[in-house]
Formats: C-alpha cells, sequence, structure tokens
DNA sequence: ATATTTGCAAACGTTTTGCATAGTG
DNA sequence: CACTATGCAAAACGTTTGCAAATAT
C-alpha cells in the first residue's frame, strides 16, 4: 500500500494521521473511484464510524488542498478519487451511474499545446463521456 | 441564424416562443461559450427584461431536456451552452475563467469504442482542462 | 502543551417545487 | 379556449462556517 507515502506526506505539513482521515484515505484508495461524501460517510458506518457530514466535506477540502485526492463535479455534487491509475469516466444520464474506463494518455499532447498557445499551467483534466447504459437505454 | 430551426422544434414539441424563451437562445446562440444562470440574467437586464430566476432555471431545464443546450456543471455551479462548434474548456483554478478551445475532433473514434465495448449509446462528452491562467500562474 | 481535528448548529448559494396568474397559439 | 410559461414564496440540496470541545503529536 502506498498509503503511508500519503500519511508521510501529511505529517510533513504539520497534518495528523485521524481515525477518520485514514479511514477515508484507505477507502478511497481502494476503491479507486470517485465516490461523493455520501459514497464516504456510507462506507465508514459499514466500518462503525460516525463522523459528521461536515468532518467528512472539511477532509476531501484538505486532501484536495494537498492534492491528494482529485475533485470531479458531477450535476452539483462534487465526487473524489485518488489519482492512481490515469482513466476517465462514462456517466449514465438516467440511472447516474459513473462507469471507469480507460483510453490510454490520448491527451497529453493536445495539454501541451494548449499550455503553450493559451500561457497556461495545465495541472490536470476531467474527461466524461454522457449517455445512456445498457440497462437505461 | 438557425434560431428558426430551435423555435421550429420547440413548436413541434409544443412549446411556445415566448418574449424570454425567445431572448434567452439568442444570447445563447451569439455568445456561443458557457453560462451560467446569473450570466443569462443580467444580459436580460441589459435588454430591460426582468424574469424570476427560477423562470431561468425551468426554462434552461426546458432547452436541457429537448437537446437544444447543453449543461455542464463546473464547481457546483451549471453552465450552459448550445453546441455549434465542437469544443473543449479551460478553467482557470484560481480566477475560474472559462476559455473556449478546439482541439478537433480527436474523441469521437474513442466513443465508438467505448460505446461497444460497455455497450452504451454515447450521446455526448465533456472536456475540461484545469491550472492557472496567465494572471494567476 | 499546543496545534489540529471534530461535532454541532446555523448560514449560504444554487436549484427545485407548488400554486395562482398571465400569456401564447 | 386550452394549455404552456411565469412570478412568487418556500423548500430542498450540497456545501461552508464559527465556535467550543476533543484529540494527536
Amino acid at each position: 500500500m502506498d498509503t503511508d507515502i500519503i500519511y508521510k506526506n501529511i505529517r510533513l505539513r504539520g497534518g495528523r494521521i485521524t481515525k477518520i482521515r485514514k479511514k477515508i484515505i484507505q477507502i478511497l484508495s481502494e476503491m479507486n473511484c470517485l465516490l461523493s461524501h455520501t459514497d464516504i460517510l456510507k462506507r465508514l458506518h459499514k466500518l462503525k464510524l460516525y463522523p459528521n457530514r461536515s468532518t467528512i466535506f472539511r477532509e476531501l477540502l484538505f486532501l484536495t488542498k494537498n492534492s491528494i485526492v482529485m475533485k470531479s463535479t458531477i450535476s452539483n455534487t462534487d465526487y473524489f478519487e485518488i489519482p492512481q491509475d490515469h482513466h476517465h469516466h462514462l456517466i449514465c444520464l438516467k440511472c447516474h451511474t459513473i462507469t471507469t474506463v480507460d483510453i490510454g494518455n490520448h491527451l497529453q499532447n493536445q495539454e501541451k499545446k494548449l499550455a503553450k498557445q493559451f500561457n497556461y499551467t495545465i495541472t490536470n483534466h476531467s474527461l466524461e463521456f454522457y449517455g445512456y447504459c445498457h440497462y437505461c437505454q
């Protein structure tokens, strides 16, 4: 597990490794997909941890600010994941299921071009495909 | 202007061409970029139209449901545009400026592949690049 | 011991809804 | 006239904040 690297990183910045923080990182690391605050809360409930919802938000803000997790906003809800293998998402417009997909590193070159053209520092991108899944079409 | 095609489309579905609806379509068509409810309301004010905010939301819902406009949610706010030339977005994480960019139709093939692989009907995709603009980096 | 993290309650901004009224075709 | 669109007020929803108490180092 490279969660240890994350813990070290947090300690270096003066952060503390609390029960809740540790579990949130573990959950995000193991799932390796986009999770909402509710998804995370539900998983914590299964582990007999019942933190306040604002704690989850604050935690996810902390992890985002420290570049440990990446945030994606999909129809008014924030989702979070730890960027491990780089991938994209397939989202059903009806049942809102999010499927993780891999289309390779096609966009690296585009990023470089755009950075030059617009004098931007590009840190990341998000690519979502929308449509109707097997069951909903 | 191909807004006439849009009006026809709306009439066919039993919709009516009201002052506000007409102006919203014109604004979205002329701007050809992502606009929020507030952006649209401000533009309407300049034209001496003062509709209720809920009317804007209902209107944008109507136009989205009828596939006339496309919705993108960026950091918890919905933005809308009429898909004319296909393009993507460059978003500054600090000042939140949205720049329209064109990288060509790279993703058409990927869409087809994914549709087959996951048995999906893909209707569209959104690609956003995040980073820091010229002024904010 | 001290700074960080947490729970709670309240505030905030965006979006949705119910219902009566106005406007379009 | 019949049906759609609108204004208004209130509610819903996700998210943020202030403060006091708890906890990690």
